[in-house]
DNA sequence: GAGGCGAATTGGTCGGATCACTTGTACGCG
DNA sequence: CGCGTACAAGTGATCCGACCAATTCGCCTC
């Protein structure tokens, strides 16, 4: 280090054990890999191999940086990167700390999806909502307990509650109501991950969209239609109805996604 | 040496309004976020409302920094956030483009979730292929056309003269085999969000993971067994068999990862 | 006109300095 | 003694300036 200048022939990383510090020799598999990405390895290594766990503190950004032989601008990246991933999480002059690591903290960059994408994109992500609702819906009749089925009936009667009152804000609430009416389903089939993938796919941004044009009178009586059946399927416990109900539902708002769409483009 | 400090009482940012070059003004809304985060914001708005397109070049990063008023440091975080995301993607001497926001490119993300997830969240991620396998291969088995159903023959050949030759080879090309016929069977679908969200719950990790211990005799056996039922249903054009062998194919695993977790743990 | 050489462009890495937030500790007041 | 405040150390966040490395493109040569 100091004053890179002069003499480039010496390469100073000739011998694998010539280190001079805890620098950590470049392994064979890092050959070519940018500096910055091998840091991202480094660390995903250690957290798949279980040295760390989460919830474990990292060593500071400087420690790291000089342990895997980076400067701290690159460490930095590939911390910014880890965190981007839902991986790792950096507390403002607290230390980097490992997640929980569970499936809604590492599929949070999922949104992305419904936030930039466009035109078919949006209709494939109806088609796989498609298979996991009804799917999700049938195994959550069979799981549902009272308590689950009650706060299910609560979000359905604010959602009936705004429909009443016509007004901008109404329109956002419904939005808000439908999201966590689904959200609610899944998480009652006890699956994270499930539920996780659902909400990626079921953002605000995305149902925004698919909504935009479609006030007219009629779309909110429907929704509140889908729900009411697909609630009374699951207080039968019923998988069946429920699967058949939300399949519906699903099929539905994809109909008017492609109106939507064709409206736009054609 | 130098040593700037002097005068930090001079606040320069005091007025909103007194921006003395270039510096986009700090928006309410960026109120308490961190500059690298506000950056980020800003490009993403930036490609939602269609100012940047797929496959556009964008600004230098010095550029970039400039134009958003903050460091190019901060601007390379903001930038790997999202080339991390999958949204923008960076080349070396090149410049920085926005990727085709394809889903393979924003779900790349997924693969992390195989790579750290642990235990009861590895048979989360299979429950929730076995909602999206039946009904991908059932997809599958309406709209496969010749050329596709030889393809996935060649993969079965491929995969039957692995299990011949008794090696650790042999065991590597069955996981990659096998990931490939599946991933064959969701392309069919021609559902570009369902096979990149398949393939990040089905990642060669993942699998080699499940398959970890589990190499008795027997199981390649079944598992082309399990294969040979798919690929005659496909090849029969019945949905609803290709449903139901998808089905007991990803029973067959979530038994033996659980068979596996069931030692491992307890 | 084709091919190669070299400068300009642009992302990648580095090192240092400073700012801002958190945490733990010691001091002082009640 | 107990509690709260103030201070100080630790640590991430931001900024700056420089240099390295890959790419691009224009100019020159043949």
């Amino acid at each position: 280090m100091t004053i890179p200048d002069a003499a480039p022939d010496a390469t100073p990383d000739s011998a694998p054990g010539a280190g001079s510090g805890p620098v950590a020799p470049t392994e064979p598999a890092d050959r070519g890999m940018p500096v910055t990405q091998r840091a991202i390895e480094r660390i995903k290594e250690r957290i798949a191999d279980g040295t760390l766990k989460p919830g474990d503190r990292l060593p500071t950004e400087r420690e790291l940086a000089s342990d895997l032989g980076v400067s701290r601008s690159s460490m930095r990246e590939a911390i910014r990167a880890l965190t981007t991933l839902g991986v790792l999480e950096a507390r403002h002059g607290a230390g980097v700390y490992v997640t929980a690591l569970r499936p809604a903290d590492l599929l949070e960059t999922f949104s992305v999806l419904a936030e930039v994408s466009q035109g078919e994109t949006l209709i494939e992500v109806l088609q796989v909502r498609r298979m996991l609702e009804p799917a999700a819906t049938a195994l959550a009749a069979a799981r549902a307990d009272d308590a689950q089925l009650r706060r299910l009936g609560e979000i359905l009667n604010r959602m009936d509650a705004d429909g009443g009152s016509a007004g901008a804000d109404a329109y956002a609430d419904t939005v808000s109501a439908d999201l966590t009416f689904h959200q609610a389903i899944v998480e009652i089939t006890g699956n994270a991950t499930l539920a996780a993938i659902n909400d990626g796919l079921s953002s605000r941004t995305f149902n925004a969209r698919v909504w935009r044009g479609h006030r007219e009178a009629g779309i909110t009586a429907r929704l509140r239609e889908d729900h009411e059946r697909i609630y009374r399927a699951l207080r039968a416990r019923d998988p069946d109805a429920a699967r058949a109900a939300a399949t519906m539902h699903v099929l539905e708002v994809e109909r008017w996604l492609r109106a939507d769409l064709t409206d736009d483009v054609g």
